[in-house]
DNA sequence: TTTTTAAGTTCATTTTTTGAACCTGTCAAT
DNA sequence: ATTGACAGGTTCAAAAAATGAACTTAAAAA
């Protein structure tokens, strides 16, 4: 993995991507939100190489994402699993998943995600928070140009 | 690029990923929101390979994210530009920055996202379309086993 | 006591990325 | 009409990263 470069950009997308811009990286956090915790999991799920998983562990756990417990019972035996840093991820992997289905799914896009406080089941948008009017390409803007969208 | 196992899985994550989980080619796709559209723009703008660069716009027109146009002026001259489908990818790249700037950021996460409609300074939130209560991981539910998360 | 297991590491091979140089038609200026 | 620059690539060799199989190691289970 080459990070160095990525993390000190002026750009708040560009440092995201130092952390999550490849695709095994993802689909370990999308296996953690499903409460897989230990290695042998993750290479069940994933058939990743066992080299990569324990690089891309090792990575998300010195950027604060995941968080490495020993198992109280089991000496040898760990879990890894979401900070509150690594949880806030979420909201970008369920814009992926909507994204996903709108797109590249034959078929009607399924709605599959559950708001447990309302009950709802819905697609995720993204919103102001001040008008909770929809956010798209057409009206949003960008302002700082260090930020470059 | 190896995208073929990936297109084909049954998760709109993994689908998803297949198109944007490389780093190269979410800086591209940043760059066509800022409104750039030539490849030597994009050269300019991110020091990618040539190589890179060219790969990866011929996989984003494939994919039907981007749409190839010719310059009517210039016989040998093109514009890269979103489609729809690529203007939908917004959100996600809106989620990325707004990660960044809370967990990546040195000091307070700025809000720069302008909304139009509205006129508010934001830091986008992932929201349920049916209440509008903010969305996180405690409070959703991905249903469907297939697509799991 | 032997076997199995979890969580890795090591290593040779294959695949990608990278950067530099090259190509090729068009446009503008001389 | 010739020259030079330019846009948008392609080609190539070297470097880096991914892959898959085999090996390691301590602890737990049989």
């Amino acid at each position: 993995m080459k990070r160095l470069g990525l993390k000190s950009e002026p750009c708040s997308i560009a440092r995201t991507l130092s952390i999550i811009g490849e695709r095994w990286t993802v689909l370990i956090l999308r296996e953690c939100f499903r409460n897989i915790s230990r290695f042998d999991g993750f290479e069940a799920a994933l058939k990743i190489p066992r080299a990569i998983l324990a690089d891309r562990l090792k990575m998300l756990v010195a950027e604060g994402v995941l968080e490495k417990q020993q198992d109280k019972d089991h000496a040898r035996r760990f879990s890894y699993v979401l900070t509150q840093k690594g949880l806030d991820l979420r909201p970008i992997l369920l814009t992926m998943l909507a994204w996903g289905d709108k797109h590249l799914q034959p078929g009607p896009p399924p709605k599959e995600v559950e708001h447990l406080p309302c009950g709802h089941t819905i697609t995720p948008v993204l919103c102001c928070p001040e008008c909770h009017g929809e956010l798209d390409a057409n009206n949003t803007r960008v302002i700082n140009s260090t930020r470059r969208l």
